[in-house]
DNA sequence: GTAGGTGCAAAGATTTTGCAGTGCT
DNA sequence: AGCACTGCAAAATCTTTGCACCTAC
């Protein structure tokens, strides 16, 4: 009643709350919240998350943050990967399913659709019986741009 | 090549002592007992290498551990992937190159070896300019064993 | 002999945890 | 009303850094 999970926001469809209260979790401002930041941050670090919250209600503690993401990513609402070294990095499970190409000279990071990547999730699948989870999955490299200007920097 | 300067081990081609002299890096004890350990651990995080290292020689600091491996990787001796949360782990440039399956549930880690990833490499290759840093790239996802076991996990 | 390298310890950075009060159900 | 959740602060990890001494070149 106080809250009204029908607003019109990208979150608020109904199976965020539903996800929580199936895993006898409890919704709160702060899973909210949360839940927000990591859908309009696309990559983002709890560092960010955190961040970005305080700038709509302050008051949210970082430790909430935190356990907060791990309860997200528990039922599922949320991955997360590790894009850059020290922090891993949350998105949302309503992106379009992508892999990250991170470019270890200019740290861009740029976005494959998954449909693109279907014969190696296929031979991952059948040859391995391992199912990849995609989200997940950063792949670090050099891209076209730096490919010419650090060429020949390690080999 | 085939010159057996000490004892025949893999780390001791000649290699890896004119790498890092070409830099302008020193040969020392300290950054040959490392070197040794990525490559006897094959996926090591320096905190394993450390305990490693100080089982044949006591007195090599940790913090020695993690300079070292900044040398080391900077000349292209070894490279390091983001297996587990906490840890990055160090592996040899001479280890055959492959991607790294780990699973989410058992943690095992299974190696695949990159030629059977070619049409991926091939494809960001061509289709993106980017080429992939290989020995970096790790997949997460639900092994064979765990995929019937835990099912429903996330349930 | 001269820098670069190492050991040691302390500082940083990041993530986790205990506990008491708060608020969702 | 009961108990999960939050805030706060301290603890636990993990990694980096300053400085004096040592050693490879």
């Amino acid at each position: 009643m106080a809250t009204d999970p029908e607003t019109g926001s990208a979150t608020d469809s109904p199976t965020w709350v539903d996800r929580l209260r199936e895993r006898g979790f409890r919704i709160t401002p702060q899973r909210h919240l949360v839940l927000q930041a990591v859908d309009e941050l696309g990559h983002a670090t709890p560092e960010k998350i955190h961040v970005h919250v305080q700038q709509r209600t302050s008051g949210v503690n970082l430790s909430t943050v935190y356990r907060t993401l791990e309860v997200l990513e528990d039922v599922g609402l949320v991955t997360h990967a590790h894009i850059s070294h020290g922090s891993p990095t949350y998105h949302s499970v309503r992106d379009e399913p992508h892999v990250h190409l991170v470019c270890r000279s200019c740290e861009r990071v740029d976005s494959v659709p998954m449909s693109e990547l279907s014969n190696l999730l296929t031979y991952l699948n059948d040859a391995r019986g391992f199912t990849p989870d995609v989200g997940h999955l950063t792949i670090h490299g050099v891209c076209a741009d730096c490919g010419d200007e650090t060429a020949g920097r390690k080999r």
